[in-house]
DNA sequence: CTACTTGCAAATGCTTTGCAGGAGA
DNA sequence: TCTCCTGCAAAGCATTTGCAAGTAG
């Protein structure tokens, strides 16, 4: 609900309804041979609800029932099948969240003290240039370039009124 | 020395000769009651010539005299004192570089295929609109920037010449 | 029925730590 | 000489894998 362009915190889902989402899922699974398990069920709909990146630990703690195994197991093939983004923060734990397409396009802010991850949409002209910008790379350096990702940096406004910054 | 504004490869050092670099980083280190022996000057030298981020297995092979062990300490500790920078590349290891206020703002080119990764200046254009973007979601949200990071997504061309994409 | 899945436990591999001897100032 | 540093080996810990039983289609 940025004023200016920006929306922060849980990402609104693309008009997606819930039955379409799944059978998208199931279809990309399908293509590699996997099926829509109830343990990747509950994996989808978790990231769905969570709205922003979650880790593994968090997910073992919101479906206890589920092996951890399972669950590396699980967010490999989803990952393979396009179907969840894995995102690396500095020094933390690996978190997962839904593909781009099936939500939109949009960067993160991160919490260098808690490791929060906020989800944050990206103005137009900031993606006009960054596009821009990535062509020129591409064709100086021979990079095919496939996507690019903005992290901004700082204290979330829990940690300040913790005392910190 | 791209043409439209982008550099890539080899990073250029800030105008700091090595004596100068060398005074800074062994104050930055007295200051949190830590010396700049030979292991950690072996460290800062490999990160000047390597000019662009290096694994821990990097450093390694580069320098076999030194512990495993020893590097990671030293890594720690030269993180600290703001010398050196951790990198997160999804799923591979981490990557250390100088810190920007010894070389320059700059953004990566991540090779999906083998890892690699790239410098690259970022255009004066890109970082205005990065700082407006910023500039919005800090005030919105009440959190505290302290920097950013663009990472672009592709295939480098030694991979693409090898097969890829 | 035939593959894919799952849970459990063991294994893997990067990273961290304890400790005793070595080195910087 | 008082700390900090280093190497080695052991420990930690997130992630991966082997295997036998369960289950989707």
């Amino acid at each position: 609900m940025g004023s200016v362009g920006f929306w922060l915190g849980t990402r609104r889902m693309r008009q997606l309804r819930k039955e379409e989402l799944h059978e998208l899922v199931t279809e990309r699974l399908q293509r590699l041979d996997r099926r829509f398990t109830g343990g990747r069920r509950a994996i989808v709909e978790l990231l769905i609800d969570a709205g922003h990146p979650v880790t593994i630990r968090d997910i073992g703690e919101m479906r206890p029932g589920l092996a951890r195994s399972s669950v590396y197991r699980n967010l490999v093939d989803l990952e393979q099948a396009g179907v969840v983004r894995r995102i690396a923060v500095d020094d933390e734990f690996s978190r997962y969240e839904l593909a781009e397409d099936l939500t939109e396009h949009h960067h993160h802010l991160l919490c260098v003290k808690c490791g929060k991850v906020i989800d944050m949409a990206s103005p137009a002209p900031l993606e006009r240039e960054l596009d821009q910008a990535v062509r020129e790379v591409s064709k100086a350096e021979g990079f095919l370039v496939a996507s690019h990702r903005v992290d901004v940096l700082g204290v979330c406004a829990s940690c300040r009124s913790a005392g910190y910054g």
